[in-house]
RNA sequence: GUGCCCGUAGCUCAAUUGGAUAGAGUAUUAGACUCCGGAUCUAAAGGUUGUGGGUUCAAAUCCCACCGGGCACGCCA
């Protein structure tokens, strides 16, 4: 699809305002045209008058009368009203929603938009650490990557999903050693957990793995090849972990790139190479230093430590680099908020090696925070101290978690009451809006079963009452909302939307009969209208990730 | 201290990105067809949008100053 209903009615909007006034050179002042705030103001409002109030020098109301005729005078129009400072409210004629209905039953304002140039483009995120079970902070992010990427997908990128895994550096070495002391501990030996390790009880459990095959191999034993294979081990084993946890909920990355492919295979002494070439390194207290200062509003930051290891920050300059090199014409990264201090020294990186501006993107989102008893505690996998995705999957299930997580503005930190969570998991939102789809699903069953045959795309133009063409107008809002969550990345305007539809067919299912055998034709044209209402629910659940159930 | 995000009904959150009388859910109260799924619907009540200024036809939204909360300011990731 490439222009939507909106679209069309705005088209003809400006057009009448340019044929009647001299508008001025330069950029066209933006307007709206939405939905309605209620029904006596029509279908369809715009705020065109008052936005151009100024650049033509003319009161609102004045602009507003002046496109009044022209707008009467167009096909689809039924009426016209001028309301408060200068809103043009306008009434469409029954025929116009029927016209559309037909389109929506034939998957036209469902289908892909070409709304990206073909260009592949990337999305990464969780992209947690292997040292630990996901959290729900990840659940958000997780949740909110896969939507964002559903929904670009629909405005018609080509898109790969991706999880950066850092299987290199010096958390794993803390890794690896605090599984080493938990390995320790069932072979009779005590060891301190290091400074900065992981306290979790996970470890324990694969610590117990390794202990049933080795037996006391490696007890009070310490050395390199001993560190990596804890390393490995912990990894391996948390890794699976996550994948199963993300496979829960429905989440599948095209690729798993690794920190450690970054070194072997050479990219990590490209960038290097290159920055050294560009006089963008220098050295001081045996360390090597990025001049992030000569980019952006930042301290310079080391890359090489005094003792050789190389920074976190190095390695995601060479990954970045690398997904330049990749053929990516643009990559989004998902952060939380605690991240965002490293926005301007990763764009300090992308401008020193050359690479486009507006190649680097990255996507913030707030905090999950943990409520307990009146306090508000930080989530950390270090300290061993969260709520983990699985346990909250494994209670209210995977459609109410993906619900949960995408109806939040990514903006807003949420606290999340675990108990809350937990306990309320029927009032989750996310029924209501499935419960819809499965209420269509029985009106045909009982069709069926009164012996009513349905004919799709006959008698639509019965449906010609008011609550009829505002049912079908809330359905024509299904593109603005896939455009707007490109434009803002705010996946919560999707689940507002689809709450809205749910609610607007409740309304409607209560008010009016779809099945009567004495009015067959009305009965075939709502369940038309059913049919409409229940596909485009249904595509909505869908780049959700949630499933849209005949039956509940 | 500096930078970023946030502050809306008792609680959890919206508000078409500057628009019309700030709305939903939940909790409380009162109701709904002997009929298509009551996981639904209707209504009441609930607000000085943290505070004080400013910008304009119009401010929860933009600007400034305070107050309060979160996050970041490492040779951690």
């Amino acid at each position: 699809m490439d222009t939507t209903p909106l679209e069309v009615l705005k088209e003809s909007i400006f057009h009448l305002l340019r044929a009647g006034h001299d508008l001025p050179a330069g950029d066209p002042v933006p307007f709206r045209i939405g939905p309605s705030p209620e029904r006596k103001f029509g279908h369809f409002s715009t705020n065109v008058a008052m936005a151009y109030a100024k650049v033509l020098k003319t009161p609102p109301r004045q602009i507003a009368l002046s496109l009044v005729k022209g707008l009467e005078a167009l096909p689809d129009i039924e009426s016209v009203s001028i309301e408060g400072a200068g809103f043009i409210n306008m009434l469409l004629k029954p025929s116009y929603f029927q016209e559309r209905v037909l389109r929506i039953l034939q998957g036209e304002y469902t289908a892909n938009f070409s709304l990206f140039p073909p260009d592949p483009i990337q999305i990464e995120f969780v992209s947690a650490n292997p040292t630990g079970p996901l959290t729900i902070g990840h659940g958000r992010q997780a949740v909110l990557g896969d939507v964002l990427s559903s929904v670009f997908q629909k405005a018609g990128a080509a898109l790969t999903r991706e999880y950066y895994f850092n299987d290199a550096g010096k958390q794993m070495k803390l890794l690896s050693r605090s599984l080493w002391v938990r390995y320790n501990r069932l072979c009779g030996s005590e060891y301190e957990i290091p400074e900065g390790g992981y306290h979790g009880e996970y470890l324990s459990g694969i610590a117990e793995g390794l202990y049933r095959e080795k037996g006391d191999a490696y007890r009070d034993r310490w050395d390199d090849s001993i560190e990596a294979l804890f390393t490995e081990r912990a990894k391996n084993e948390i890794f699976q972990m996550i994948k199963r946890t993300l496979e829960s909920i429905g989440i599948r990355f095209d690729v798993y790139y690794t920190e450690g492919s970054l070194f072997r295979d050479g990219t990590v002494d490209e960038v290097l190479r290159q920055l050294r070439d560009r006089e963008a390194l220098y050295e001081k207290d045996q360390a090597l230093w990025f001049k992030t200062s000569d980019f952006e509003e930042d301290q310079d930051k080391v890359l090489i430590r005094s003792d050789g290891m190389p920074t976190y920050f190095l390695t995601d300059i060479a990954y970045h680099y690398a997904k330049y090199r990749r053929g990516f014409s643009k990559v989004y990264d998902i952060w939380g908020a605690d991240h965002h201090g490293h926005i301007a020294r990763m764009n300090a990186a992308m401008r020193a090696l050359g690479i486009p501006e507006g190649f680097f993107n990255v996507i913030l989102h707030q905090m999950v925070s943990l409520r307990q008893n009146e306090e508000i505690v930080k989530m950390s996998k270090r300290s061993a101290h969260f709520v983990s995705l699985d346990e909250l999957v494994q209670k209210v299930g995977k459609d109410a978690v993906r619900y949960f997580f995408a109806m939040v503005d990514k903006d807003s930190q949420f606290e999340f009451n675990i108990d809350l969570a937990l306990s309320r998991s029927m009032d989750n939102p996310v029924y209501y809006v499935q419960y819809a789809v499965a209420r269509i699903h029985s009106l045909f069953e009982n069709a069926r079963n009164k012996g009513l045959l349905f004919a799709e795309f006959q008698n639509i133009n019965r449906l010609d009452s008011e609550d009829e063409t505002f049912l079908i107008r809330d359905l024509l809002l299904f593109p603005e909302i896939i455009r707007e969550i490109c434009a803002t990345q705010q996946i919560h305007r999707l689940t507002n939307y689809l709450y809205g539809l749910a609610y607007a067919f409740h309304n409607y299912y209560t008010g009016h009969v779809f099945v009567d055998l004495k009015q067959p034709e009305l009965s075939n044209a709502r369940l038309n209208l059913a049919s409409a209402c229940q596909k485009t629910i249904a595509e909505g659940l869908k780049l959700l990730g949630v499933s849209a159930p005949e039956r509940m």
